[in-house]
DNA sequence: CTAATTCTGTGGGTTAACGAACAGACAATC
DNA sequence: GATTGTCTGTTCGTTAACCCACAGAATTAG
């Protein structure tokens, strides 16, 4: 069984920050603004620069592609352990996908200005976003063949430790059909996959509220690519 | 229909480099070393330090991620729009995924390390390779949707426009179990996909010989993403 | 020339997921 | 308390692709 639910809960962090030398820290917190995040606002659109850059500290990100017909597709989650606008280092102004907020919450935020300027000479918060960089783009490859592969079942076991980990909490809100637009797929499909897990006793739901009650289990009914990602994170950014 | 194939052929270079100023580009070529690619050969592997960096001039490099179970798909295929190693300006000196040649040619290749001193003072290279890696991180983005909502027709169609791309000639070598294997589909369903595509007259092929007949028609058999991709591109690395 | 290998065509049975619809249960609102 | 909206369970026909297997054709090797 997983320690996390009786473990002391961990600080609304961001763990990108929290990783840094403390005098970079600080400088980096210095500049930015703590703001709340309301479910289904949206930070920055496909294509457009972005307003602000967001460290998430108990919110949770979702970017999601459009794949036109109306047919969108979650392709990343960003949490506390992540940051919406990474891609500024790479010296684009512009957002790839769309991202809004899917998990209310609070979350630090800065301008891209501001990101530029706490870049320069604070070699430790580049590196580190660099880093998370080459993460989030182990992410995307091992999603092309998750996507490819992987049965409704696994993947949505999958997508439901990811929201665990975000949440930082064994119980979060998710409906079915709010689940099968991350996954692609259609809400009989969910709703089947779920009704397995709930019968095998590894979570329970009702109307939306989804509670995690075995989470090992869990992480056995889910493909390897959890695994994968968890571990090239613990990897590059310790 | 397609100019491309009376058009004069274009030279044997890298786009990449070839975009960059005159004074730059020459440093960067007097560092590499024009080499052969033979088919099959394994240039870098998942997790391991790239031993070169490499610019394909002629050559085709394909990058596939093992998923297990002896299943491979193809995330990414590098011609001379490209380059293999670009994620070494994350600072991380191991491969992604394993990389090998798929389509023999030449390439200009580089140590590592002879890529990072081609980068300092030549910021007009490293913004290149901050553009491209954006544009890889679009392509992985759009891919993961691809695998998910296209059909193998479409997808096939899409492969095959990228092949005709990368190779420069309307005329390649790919049999139907390499494409699925590409893919990540069964033979069969290629056999199928590509037979209707000869019917139409827009391909045909013998034994892995496929000629492409009407590019314009491949357009329109081929999934969005092709497009998507290729407006990106040309979009972000005029 | 013969044998072996590679490539392609094709078959039939199986399965996961689709698409679309409907009904019941619960929650919220007034 | 009645109405409306949301969430879930379930159905049924349809489909794309799976898995596996075999056969013919073309190419290469002995």
């Amino acid at each position: 069984m997983s320690q996390r639910s009786t473990a002391p809960v961990s600080l609304p962090v961001n763990r990108l920050i929290a990783g840094l030398p403390r005098a970079e820290r600080n400088g980096v917190v210095a500049r930015c603004e703590p703001v709340e995040l309301a479910f289904g606002e949206v930070l920055c659109e496909a294509g457009e620069p972005y307003r602000h850059i967001y460290f998430p500290t108990t919110g949770v990100i979702s970017l999601v592609k459009n794949l036109g017909d109306h047919q969108f597709l979650e392709t990343e989650q960003i949490g506390n352990e992540g940051m919406l606008g990474a891609t500024l280092i790479l010296n684009v102004i512009s957002a790839p996908q769309r991202g809004f907020v899917h998990g209310a919450g609070t979350a630090l935020r800065m301008t891209a200005a501001q990101l530029q300027s706490s870049l320069r000479g604070n070699s430790a918060l580049l590196g580190m976003l660099k880093r998370y960089l080459y993460v989030v783009m182990l992410k995307l490859s091992q999603t092309t063949g998750c996507n490819r592969f992987h049965d409704v079942g696994e993947r949505l076991a999958r997508a439901l430790l990811i929201a665990d980990d975000r949440t930082h909490a064994d119980h979060f809100h998710l409906t079915h059909q709010f689940l099968a637009e991350m996954l692609g797929v259609q809400r009989g499909a969910v709703t089947i996959a779920a009704g397995l897990l709930q019968q095998q006793k590894i979570i329970h739901y009702t109307r939306g509220e989804i509670t995690v009650l075995d989470r090992d289990a869990l992480e056995l009914a889910a493909c390897e690519c959890y695994r994968v990602i968890a571990d090239d994170y613990e990897r590059l950014l310790p």
